[in-house]
DNA sequence: TTTCGATTGTGATGTAGGTCACACAGTTTC
DNA sequence: GAAACTGTGTGACCTACATCACAATCGAAA
């Protein structure tokens, strides 16, 4: 399936937008190929854009002073990630995204959702029910971190993203569920 | 000063409407009073409305099936609150909102919110951009918590808001936290 | 085939924070 | 004023998970 298609799809469980609206939304879109381990926003990065995931596996994650890798995001087909922090206040990024596999993506710089906001009412609406969608997953997350062991949180992540458990490495599952390497190997061997 | 005032002066942060505007976005909200510990939303709950805080202090909290409570959020004057998954899913509340304190708030009905949305594309701007705002402090918070010791976390709570010390019993703080009671309390007798 | 690096398993031990128990305020109710 | 209730401090003990150390596995490079 084409870039396109594949954004009008997703676009389209949202808002309807005519053929000429969404190519001219389309249009502000540019496509990038990366390979498995490249970094698409690093540390320090003055960052610009926002990346809609065509194929491949991203992820989004906080390096801490201790040099530990937290996880905030895995980004899957048709998934956003950026550092969305950086992206609206306009500070340089603390949070990284690279490619756990070969990936393609259509990026979006602030100034272009910003203007296709302003020129298209749906397009804003779009963007608010993105948005809408990824704080409230946020919430759910946090509070799962809050209520339940990891155990739990493991079998909650296999519950919602099966195919995750094949593509990244435990390590990386270990550090989205916030825990060691070592404990997260105990888990699911017992 | 009027709830109008209130809420003029907080949404002009954000967005730009005219005078007739604002009367038309304000003439969808309604006035409500409470008293402290009235509970506002509570758990099983069909959820219409999204509330404003005048005058106050919300929380919203889930309970666990071990009758433990997490608080999600403190709300305090021109903060919003609500459960925000049932409202924008249609399914029951899983969380609840009360009073800490007497409160007086504007509630708007999710069927209001999205009919303004429509209506006035500056009001779709400002809701996106508080739900932005939401979203990103959510994971701020989550990173938060995977990073940093109940400690750490507890300073960053009374720098972020001093006021919460005096206002809000140590039951509560710790639950925001997410540590007991009395882990709370050893911390800053320390 | 060999070698190297990245990934994972597993034991031993340390620690933050939970749970339970009880004491002791301050404040509301009769 | 007694009684009951809500909020808080503090000790003793327990548990989930971290950390460190090292072994085992596997794929890619050479």
């Amino acid at each position: 399936m084409q870039p396109k298609e594949i954004l009008k799809e997703h676009v389209s469980k949202t808002i309807t937008l005519t053929d000429d609206q969404f190519d001219y939304f389309f249009s502000h879109f540019t496509y990038k190929k990366f390979k498995k381990g490249q970094t698409i926003i690093g540390e320090g990065d003055k960052v610009d854009c926002e990346y809609f995931v065509l194929s491949g596996y991203l992820k989004s994650f906080f390096i801490n002073d201790d040099m530990k890798m937290f996880i905030l995001q895995f980004a899957m087909p048709t998934w956003w990630a950026s550092d969305y922090n950086a992206l609206y206040s306009g500070d340089r990024a603390t949070v990284n995204v690279d490619c756990i596999t070969d990936a393609e993506v259509l990026c979006l710089t602030s100034q272009d959702r910003e203007k296709l906001c302003k020129e298209i009412h749906e397009g804003e609406h779009f963007f608010r029910w993105r948005t809408n969608k990824g704080y409230v997953a946020t919430q759910k997350r946090l509070l799962s971190f809050m209520n339940n062991d990891a155990k739990h949180r493991y079998e909650e992540l296999l519950a919602q993203y099966p195919t995750l458990y094949n593509i990244v490495p435990k390590q990386l599952i270990a550090s989205y569920l916030g825990v060691s390497r070592e404990t997260l190997s105990r888990l699911y061997h017992s």
